[in-house]
Order: C-alpha cells, then sequence, then structure tokens
RNA sequence: GCGUCUGUAGCUCAGUGGAUAGAGCAUCUGCCUUCUAAGCAGAGGGUCACAAGUUCGAGUCUUGUCAGACGCGCCA
C-alpha cells in the first residue's frame, strides 16, 4: 500500500515541479485521526525555496485535481499533507498480500548477498552466563533480520579453546580431580568450570600468603608532589633508592611498561629487607595499574599460577600428555555448549576453533612488511604503521621470538574465513569492551588489503550488569545460562498449572519451554545492543506486561478463536471493518515490512521488540471491546473480523520467529 | 592522564532533526456466568544531567561542564 502511495505522489511531484525526487518520505502520523500516512513538505522547502506550508497546500490542490480512487481524502495541517486511504481498498490489498505470502510475509527475495555473523565465541574453561545469553540471542536474532532481508546468513562460533584459562582448568583437574568425569548431574563445562573455580581459590590463597608476608604499604612511586610530601616519611626507605632519579606515574605511564616498575621494584628489594618492600602510591595510581602490578608479583612468586604457564608452554609444545587432557577436558566444555545452544534453539553453520587458528596471521604479517606497511624493531618484533592520533599509535603484531598476539591471530581468522565463504559482509558480535580491539582490526585488515574489510562490522553490545553490581565470576555473582534457562522454563509450568487449563504432559513440557524461553529472549532483546542493562532477576521472570508471554498468549488467543469459529475466509467484505480499532490494526500490519528494514539498518532487535509489543497490545484492545464479541456478530461481519485477526496472528508469528522465539496455538 | 560509550518518569528501558516525549514495572480505581483475566479500561508520575550553539524546528546534531561504565599489556 505503501509503495503504491509512494509511487503516485513522486510521479505526480516530479511532474508538476519538473523535479527528479526518487527517495520521498513518507510518514505514519502519530494520531489516528490526521490519517493513514503523511507527506512531510519540509523535505521539499529547501528544493522549491518555499515554506512548507505552502508547499503543502499546493500539492493538495494538484492531488485535489486527479486524484486516484483509493484515495478517500488528503488534507494539509500546517507543514504536512495527511491522506486517508479507501479503507475497503488498504484491506483487500494488505489481506491478499499477508494470506499469499503467510510465513513469508515481511521476508524480501534473496538479494544473493552472503553475511557472516560471528557470535558466542566463549572461553572453554566454564559454563556461558547472561553475558553469553546476550551475544546468542543477539547474533542469532541479527542473523534472523538477515535473513528475513535477502541475504543469506552464515552463524559462526569461534571457541577460545586454547590459553592459561584452560590451563588453569587442567592443572586444578589434574591436581584435585581424581579423574572426575561429567554425569547426569554435572555437565562437562560445569565440571570444568568447578575446577578453574578451585584454580582461582588456590591461586588466591598464595596471593593471600604472598601478600601477607609482603606489606605492599612502604614503598612509593609518587608524582613529584606528592613525593615531596611524603619526603620525610620515604627518607629511609625508597627515596634512597630513587635517589635524585625521582620516578613519577607519568613516567612509567608514558612507557606503558610494567616491566619498568618491576625493575625498580627489584632494585628496591636488593637493598632493603623484605619487610620494607612494596610498590604503591595508593592515590595516584589508578586501581587497576595497582591491581595488574600486584598481580604481576604475584604471578611470580606463585607456585600454581607457574604450574599453569608451564602447562602453556607444554601445550604449544605439543606435549602429548598436556594435549590429551587438554583434548579431554575440551571436548567435555564443547559438549555442555552444545546443550547450552540447543535449550537456547541456536544453531551454528560452522565452528572454528582457535587451537586451529591461532598461529596463522603471520603471512599476512610478511607479506605486510613486504609491502612496507608492518616494520620490524631492532629487537625483532613486529609492528604495522598506525595513525597516532585516530589509533594511538602502532601496534605489535609478532613478539620479538615470532609467535602471535590475539591481534595477529584475529587478522589471519578473517581471512580464513572469507577464504572459507567470501562472504559479502561480516559481523562480529562482541562485547563493547572490545571495541578498540575490532576498530585497529578493521584498518588493519584494510590495509592488508581483505576483499570484504570495508564490510566489517563490529557489533557491540553493552554489559549486563546484575542489582547488586558488575557479574564477576571469581566471586561466584555469576548467572549461569542454563540456571536461568531452567529455571524460566520451570516458572512458566507453575505458571500454565495456575491456569488450570488442559494440556497432556507432552504438551504441558512443549509449552513451558517454549514460554520459559520465549520470556528469557523477549527480556533480553527488548534492549538496543549498546545499552548496558541491569538485569533484575525478578523482572526478567514476571510474564505480565510487556514480556515474551504476553505476545505468545496473544497469538494462542487468535489461534483459539480462529479454529473455534472455523471459518474459510474467502469473499471478504472488507467494508465491515469500519471501527476505530480495526483501523489502528491496519496501520500497524501495513509498517511491519518497513520495521524489519529499519532493524537491519540500525542492527536493531528493539525495533521489532517494540513493534510487536504495539500490535499485541491494540489487539488484545480490540478483543476486549464489548461491541466487538466475535463470536455473537452476523456472519459477514464475524468473516471479516476474522480476517483481520488471521492478519495478526501471521505478523506476530513472523515478528517473533526473527527474534528466534515460537509461537504456541495453546497456552 | 588519553580514548570510546552512556545520562529520558520512583525503578528498568524505548524513542528515524519533525505534530502534544512513550512503554512496562511499582502505586491507586474499575472490569471474569462471556471467543483464553499471561487480559482490558482509567488515574497520578518529566527542568529529556547542566550550559551554550547550529536552524523554520533539538531528547536526537556541535562544543563545554558534571556524573557513571568500559578501554588504553609482547593477556585473550
Amino acid at each position: 500500500m505503501r509503495d503504491i502511495l509512494i509511487n503516485y505522489i513522486t510521479d505526480l511531484i516530479n511532474k508538476n515541479y519538473s523535479l527528479n525526487i526518487n527517495n520521498l518520505i513518507l510518514e505514519v502520523p502519530e494520531n489516528i485521526s490526521f490519517g493513514d500516512f503523511a507527506l512531510p513538505c519540509f523535505q521539499f522547502s529547501k528544493i522549491l525555496k518555499k515554506s512548507p506550508n505552502i508547499i503543502s497546500l499546493d500539492i493538495k490542490s494538484i492531488i485535489d485535481n486527479e486524484k486516484k480512487d483509493f484515495i478517500d481524502e488528503v488534507n494539509n495541517l500546517g507543514p504536512y499533507l495527511n491522506f486517508k486511504i479507501n479503507k475497503e481498498f488498504f484491506f483487500k490489498n494488505l489481506f491478499e498480500e499477508i494470506s499469499n505470502k503467510k510465513e513469508n510475509y515481511g521476508r524480501k527475495k534473496s538479494n544473493g548477498k552472503s553475511v557472516m555473523i560471528e557470535f558466542s565465541s566463549p572461553n572453554t574453561n566454564k559454563p556461558q552466563h547472561l553475558g553469553h545469553i546476550r551475544t546468542n540471542l543477539l547474533g542469532d536474532s541479527i542473523s534472523n533480520i538477515f535473513e528475513a532481508n535477502g541475504y543469506k546468513a552464515i552463524r559462526v562460533n569461534l571457541l577460545n579453546d586454547r590459553g592459561i584459562h584452560i590451563c588453569k582448568a587442567m592443572v586444578a583437574w589434574l591436581k584435585f580431580g581424581n579423574g572426575e568425569e561429567p554425569s547426569e548431574n554435572l555437565k562437562g563445562d560445569y565440571l570444568v568450570g568447578k575446577y578453574y573455580v578451585l584454580f582461582e581459590k588456590e591461586a588466591k590463597k598464595e596471593k593471600d600468603e604472598f601478600l601477607s608476608k609482603h606489606l605492599y604499604e612502604n614503598i612509593f612511586i609518587l608524582d613529584a608532589k606528592k613525593f615531596e610530601s611524603k619526603k620525610n616519611y620515604l627518607k629511609n626507605k625508597a627515596y634512597a633508592i630513587f635517589g635524585k632519579n625521582e620516578v613519577t606515574k607519568s613516567d612509567c605511564l608514558k612507557r606503558k611498561d610494567f616491566k619498568y616498575l618491576h625493575d625498580i621494584f627489584n632494585k628496591v628489594k636488593e637493598n632493603f629487607s623484605e619487610k620494607d618492600l612494596i610498590l604503591i602510591d595508593l592515590n595516584s595510581f589508578e586501581k587497576y595499574e595497582k591491581e595488574k602490578f600486584i598481580d604481576e608479583e604475584v604471578m611470580e612468586n606463585s607456585k600454581i599460577l607457574q604450574e599453569a604457564r608451564e602447562m602453556l608452554a607444554k601445550w604449544e609444545e605439543g606435549d602429548k600428555e598436556v594435549i590429551e587432557v587438554w583434548k579431554k577436558l575440551n571436548s567435555w566444555v564443547i559438549e555442555g555448549f552444545n546443550k547450552t545452544y540447543e535449550s537456547l534453539g541456536i544453531k551454528f553453520d560452522k565452528y572454528y576453533y582457535e587451537s586451529e587458528t591461532y598461529k596463522l596471521g603471520k603471512k599476512y604479517v610478511e607479506e605486510g612488511l613486504k609491502k612496507g606497511i608492518c616494520y620490524k624493531k631492532d629487537d625483532g618484533s613486529v609492528w604495522i604503521k598506525l595513525p597516532e592520533k585516530e589509533f594511538g599509535g602502532d601496534k605489535l603484531l609478532l613478539r620479538k621470538d615470532g609467535t602471535s598476539v590475539y591481534m595477529t591471530q584475529d587478522i589471519g581468522t578473517s581471512f580464513l574465513k572469507y577464504q572459507d565463504f567470501k562472504m559479502d559482509k561480516s559481523i562480529y558480535v562482541v562485547g563493547s569492551e572490545q571495541d578498540y580491539h575490532f576498530k585497529v582490526l578493521f584498518k588493519i585488515l584494510e590495509l592488508l588489503g581483505l576483499e570484504n574489510a570495508k564490510e566489517c562490522y563490529h557489533l557491540s553490545y553493552g554489559m549486563i550488569s546484575l542489582p547488586e553490581g558488575r557479574m564477576k565470576s571469581r566471586e561466584g555473582k555469576i548467572v549461569e545460562a542454563d540456571d536461568l534457562i531452567k529455571e524460566m522454563q520451570e516458572k512458566a509450568k507453575e505458571e500454565i498449572l495456575l491456569r488450570g487449563r488442559e494440556f497432556n504432559n507432552e504438551e504441558l513440557e512443549n509449552i513451558s519451554k517454549t514460554v520459559g524461553l520465549g520470556a528469557l529472549k523477549y527480556y533480553i532483546l527488548q534492549f538496543s545492543p549498546r545499552t548496558e542493562f541491569i538485569f533484575d532477576p525478578k523482572a526478567s521472570i514476571d510474564f505480565n506486561g510487556k514480556t515474551g508471554p504476553y505476545l505468545q498468549y496473544t497469538h494462542a488467543r487468535i489461534c483459539t478463536l480462529l479454529n473455534t469459529l472455523n471459518i474459510e475466509l474467502k469473499d471478504i467484505d472488507f467494508k465491515l471493518l469500519n471501527t476505530e480499532s480495526d483501523y489502528k490494526l491496519l496501520r500497524l500490519l501495513e509498517q511491519y515490512p518497513y520495521i524489519v528494514e529499519k532493524a537491519l539498518l540500525q542492527y536493531n532487535t528493539s525495533y521489532i521488540t517494540e513493534y510487536i509489543y504495539n500490535l499485541a497490545s491494540e489487539f488484545n484492545s480490540f478483543y476486549s471491546k464489548n461491541d466487538n464479541r466475535i463470536k455473537e456478530m452476523e456472519y459477514e461481519q464475524k468473516k471479516a473480523k476474522l480476517a483481520l485477526c488471521y492478519m495478526v496472528k501471521i505478523i506476530i508469528k513472523n515478528s517473533l520467529s526473527l527474534l528466534g522465539i515460537q509461537a504456541p496455538e495453546k497456552m
């Protein structure tokens, strides 16, 4: 309908004003009494050099002269020209399209383009948590939205199965595990996670011991001012070491080099008794810098951490025993992950494993060297040249021993992915803490000549925190994905039983799962990706109001209605749809394809969640009106109303499917 | 210190330079003998952090201030 009107107005304007407009803006007025569509005339005022109010009047008079029969009324209201469409035509047009296309309504034909969406990408040392749920759901939903817009979507998961994190779990499992294996009650990812936590506990113990022996309050590295004020106190301590060479915070930061701090630290150590040691100016150092420094000190002195480091080295050397344990634990975790994905209803087209890709990328760096994009420092390390202002300077790509860093491996993986699929676009669904990493990565890919580098996009999402603050896996302040899914589904079952409807056991199980999952998915996807939201367990599990179950319930209601009355929707008299709530629904239904488009342009699922809620809400209002008791209507009237219900049903189902939510027929 | 992002109702969040800034929750008032009450109808609740600027028009764009989150490592 909208297209018909846009074409009509465009032709009219181009003809009468001798223009060549092809991107006409047509809006839907907020106030329904204004009409079905609005033409904001601001868009022409610059070209025509007239005020929008006058243009609006001009166009109105032109249209009045040769008005099409599908337009009932054209009214100008200030700068807006409002159109009232012939409702019978409008309804008929829409019903034909929806009932022909059904589940394909709102889906575009293939555009021959493909897009890769990488999401989830967990570390294989612990079960997935709420943060993973967000990337899982977001990645899957964005894939669906791409598909609806005519793309071929390739869902990819890059498993971080290599590194110190998994070695930590391996050390603890070997030390304390007694060969424990996953069981019915303990999924593989939970089991490995258990040992990872055990490792952290052990490391914490060693850290505390170390810290208790070393008084970290007595040594200061100060900026000049503070140094002056504490001089007396420090006279017999650090001061002696620093002597005239005062070391300041900015010195250290400039070098971005904790090694430098450690060197000083060691110097202090050599010259003073153990008791007096220690670095730290509690005020002038940022908290994280302090922690990082202490962590490194602890690392040097912690047995169990050393063991993990040694294990990583052995893994890299290909030590048979280590590899075997690694394979075993990894396979357990991945098996556990697959169950999580299954319960979320998510599938991947391709898994990449970091253990297989972490060495890639070197050859692209070599090419960069040849092209002069990269350069080698005296110590043998390789760097890429990047503008200081925009990227904060050059970036290391190969260590002096020739090994890859995170960036290098991501470069390699990006090229590999392109070789495998030759996709037009590539989306990375990764948390916003990696904004800088991806900004740099995409620039490097461009410099190194990856074909689709300009079509790479980091879909950055905000961190989820709990009402009591940020989630911390080390402190057990965490919401596990499996637990949350299960909890939602149990709650759904309770709610169903509460209502006393008649379901057999199988139905009960299926519907609980569908509704619980629907609640979770809708809850997470209603936020814009960027938003860092606070996860409130109480609100998330509420099934009333703007929630997944409300939408599913609306769908089930319509299904019951259609099934109970069971009338063939043929030869419908659309003149009979003439109430305000009929029109309101019509307007919403018409918008659906444009919403799907908008969601893609902004990579934002909240346009979809917002839209379905509005549609369902409008329908429930329609449904509850006393004069709208469809059952009691005359046959023709009933048929027309059911046709409207049918359209709503299809669109609720289609739009929910974009979010990965199923629409049950009963609940 | 430098960089990125965020600041909208009591809480949690939507909001494409455009018409009177919205929703859910919470609070209060009504509505089930009826096609599913997981529902509907209604009320109250706002200095869109603050200040200036851009223009026909700013919650939306620019700059500054304040507050918060994240990032800035030869970790991934």
